[in-house]
DNA sequence: TCTGGGGTCCTAGGACCC
DNA sequence: TCTGGGGTCCTAGGACCC
């Protein structure tokens, strides 16, 4: 989906298309601000110069996505919100309205499923789709089908998507970028050299910042350059996997799947604070903050069906390093308090000398509820087993 | 006045078991 | 003085992605 935090946002607001948006993270306050400044009017009515400027913002955060007209001045998507103040102090700042982009989500994911039923999700606003078995899917090299899609899309949500369509997902990403937005492009394997070849080798799906610098120092630019490398030297320098898959990335070649279904493997919260936090000066308020976070995990798996056997913990230092520990219980869980105890000891192991930024509960190692057996916290059912219930194991543990 | 939140996957060492 | 070879599970950190 092209700028898709920025796209929702101006269907509320159709007056700020053209203008330079960025998307926050934060809460939706912004609409009752307007309207108690502006009145009962419709949201669209509203003029733009009643909008929150980024100049003027004050926090700590990201940009989740710019609109193409803020991208012209540099901004983008993880940049700190002071960075794009400076390159761009005109732009709107909205917040991230996280119910309506879900919906959204949902919307344009289940268009697609109603052409082309085998698809994979790539996070909130990006999907796999395998074209191969589709009616029509070949026809143009897929343009037609994609062209389909499009519409489909943009009927339902009023969005707009780029469309990538090659051999396999590695290229079909690639090509997705192409041609943005709304647009759609055609990679076939002997457009390969001239296509995929001149491209910067970070352009992978897969290849980060760490790996871009490593190749550099390498004298690897592009993934033609890349190409050029045998596997015996990737792999001496990456390790045998690493070595040998950007080996075949380089030449076009993937074979993964489109993988239609799959399990959560952990649900987590975090927060990052205002202002950092210490562990013994802002004992009180960290404590809440830690007992909300640990609620949230635990009504997350109850919403949507899981318990967890591996609870775990975040921090990260003024400094941003992290540290991380967790832990495993004897039987399963999604009750809040449990999770909260398991969390607390996981917080005694801890260095807790520099102060603190963020602060995340995490649940893993989680199964379907009903497939495995879950002690309550509930004293009715308590203790009848022979096994204590998972809160009681631990000893109550002092937090902070 | 730098640097969000929610994820997945991989590695590597140690415990433990047969 | 010698000290296997698998395997699984757990934990911590890190790279990467949207």
């Amino acid at each position: 989906m092209d700028a898709f935090f920025a796209s929702v946002e101006l269907l509320r607001y159709p007056q700020l298309r053209g203008l330079p948006v960025v998307i926050g993270g934060g809460r939706r306050k912004v609409d009752d601000d307007l309207l108690a400044r502006h009145g009962e009017r419709e949201l669209r009515l509203i003029p733009v110069e009643a909008f929150p400027l980024l100049k003027d913002y004050v926090g700590r955060g990201v940009i989740t996505t710019a609109t193409y007209e803020a991208r012209q001045f540099g901004v983008g998507s993880a940049m700190g919100m002071m960075k794009a103040a400076r390159l761009c102090p005109q732009a709107l700042v909205l917040p991230a309205d996280f119910d309506e982009i879900r919906r959204f989500s949902r919307l344009f994911k289940s268009t697609i499923a109603e052409i082309a039923p085998i698809i994979q999700d790539r996070g909130i606003d990006e999907v796999y789709i395998d074209f191969t078995d589709v009616p029509g899917g070949q026809r143009e090299g897929g343009k037609v089908l994609a062209r389909l899609i499009q519409k489909a899309i943009f009927e339902k949500t009023r969005l707009t998507c780029s469309i990538g369509v090659a051999p396999n997902k590695l290229l079909a990403k690639m090509a997705s970028e192409f041609n943005k937005p709304n647009g759609i492009s055609i990679i076939h394997e002997a457009d390969l050299p001239s296509r995929i070849w001149p491209l910067h080798v970070r352009k992978i799906n897969g290849i980060g910042p760490k790996a871009g610098e490593k190749l550099a120092g390498l004298g690897i630019q592009t993934i033609g350059e890349l190409a050029t490398r045998a596997p015996a030297f990737l792999m001496q320098h990456f390790g045998k996997a690493t070595g040998a898959w950007m080996h075949a990335v380089a030449w076009g070649r993937d074979e993964s799947p489109v993988v239609t279904q799959s399990e959560p493997v952990s649900m987590s919260r975090e927060t990052t604070f205002e202002r950092d936090l210490h562990a013994v000066r802002d004992k009180a308020e960290l404590g809440a903050i830690f007992t909300r976070l640990c609620a949230q995990v635990a009504a997350d798996l109850q919403r949507k069906g899981y318990v967890a056997k591996t609870i775990g913990i975040k921090l990260r230092y003024d400094d941003f390093k992290i540290a991380t520990r967790d832990q495993t219980a004897p039987t399963y869980t999604a009750d809040a308090q449990a999770i909260r105890k398991i969390a607390g000891l996981c917080l005694k192991r801890v260095p807790l000398d520099k102060r603190l930024r963020l602060l995340g509960v995490r649940a893993g190692a989680l199964a379907k509820v009903g497939e495995v057996p879950v002690y309550e916290s509930n004293p009715a059912s308590a203790h009848r087993g022979r096994a204590p219930p998972a809160t009681e194991l631990i000893a109550t543990p002092q937090l902070f």
